[in-house]
DNA sequence: CTCCCTGTGTTGTTCAAACAACAGACAATT
DNA sequence: AATTGTCTGTTGTTTGAACAACACAGGGAG
């Protein structure tokens, strides 16, 4: 358990070794789900935040009419429901269910916050380690609305390859989704995306080939 | 200044006069800014987050092409940046200028979390109080994510009216946007927006006056 | 009172995106 | 080689949202 632990975002920089001494600190507690189990029930409050630790989870929420949408899934090593634990008295707005067998490990995040009476080397550590895994999640959320905030195909797709290479520093650069995905990242239809790829080869703005992707002219544009 | 501080989120719990010793301890900066002055220039990297003492301040950001939005204003009293300062090395997405004159204080965010020499006794609160600041971001950004992901204007009406009954806990309530504010929130066009909750109205689903909506008959629907 | 301003609802037109259906490329499997 | 499935691009149709323009109702301020 420690081995994977110590390859989360959450438990970055800290050693195995010293894991299992922050557990311990922690009073961390696994516990095991099978399939179908609801692990976080809607409407609910918790202080604690998951971790997976094998299987996986599932995140959906339902409107007031019963419909229910998938919001994504959590895999062996990532983090749910932090942002619920960190917000006192939040109901959830979401559900967690396993969507096969799952075991999870909770962390108090009071008990996370408060000094540790051991003074424990490797708690401030975590602590730090909690608000980038919270700001990361914030900043992705944020990029993902300034990508849609784009009534056009065009203009979404250009947020986003503007956004891919200043991050790449480069105008070349690779995408790590498939057309269908990078459709729903943008919330736009696949096929109609595609079709818009296309005219934008067409007309200039972009070569691309498969993932790799090359962002061409950057001067002024209107109509976006 | 500790008045005001009093009343924000991330001093939230500390009293006034423990403001004055925690500030000292974080060595927090006053600054003051002309109106047009850049705060946070796009691309730079900071470790400190700002906190808008008086005047006004507002983000925007640019797209590859030199297009550039506004994504919106932060008030006295106000956080801006946190979600940078927590991510070590995270270049700004964004830039930060004075609307107006501006006073800001910074707040060094690794001073915030490394332990303080004197065991200030409301350093814990303040860490959990800018954990709860990130977490709310995140929420507040998830919950318009949610809002905006069905492709029709009135599945955007109904996620959101979905929203804000179960907040109140009640079919009837009040939303705190007038219709232009509600339709850049869903990210739609205000006449179509204004047509459809008409028609919306006369479906039966939903009654309105004003700020003032009814929502009605939570049987199934299948056409959000 | 009139004038102006803001917020809101209505209508009709236009256009772009969703949608459906299909074709070709490619990889993996049998 | 044949088959299957996945991913991608293309085309044509339909629909619904954006857009523009306007009407109407308060609410101040002069």
């Amino acid at each position: 358990m420690e081995l994977l632990l110590s390859s989360t975002s959450l438990f970055q920089g800290i050693q195995e070794s010293e894991i299992s001494a922050l557990l311990n600190c922690l009073a961390a507690q696994k516990r095991n789900y099978r399939k179908g189990d609801v692990i976080f029930a809607e409407g609910s409050v918790t202080e604690s935040l998951g971790i997976v630790l094998s299987g996986m989870a599932l995140i959906s929420f339902c409107d007031a009419w019963g419909n229910h949408s998938i919001l994504g899934n959590v895999a062996p090593g990532e983090v749910f429901a932090e942002v619920y634990a960190c917000i006192p008295g939040e109901p959830l707005r979401i559900s967690v269910d396993a969507a096969e067998d799952t075991t999870v490990l909770f962390l108090n995040v009071s008990r996370v916050l408060s000094t540790c009476t051991n003074a424990c080397p490797f708690h401030t550590r975590l602590v730090r380690n909690l608000l980038t895994v919270c700001a990361r999640k914030s900043f992705q959320l944020s990029q993902r609305i300034a990508h849609t905030s784009s009534k056009s195909i065009r203009g979404r797709l250009m947020s986003y390859f503007s956004e891919c290479a200043k991050a790449s520093g480069s105008h070349r650069f690779q995408i790590p989704y498939n057309r269908q995905q990078l459709a729903d990242y943008l919330g736009v239809d696949r096929s109609a995306m595609s079709s818009e790829l296309s005219k934008m080869q067409r007309d200039g703005l972009i070569c691309y080939q498969r993932n790799e992707f090359l962002l061409k002219s950057p001067g002024e544009f209107a109509s976006l």
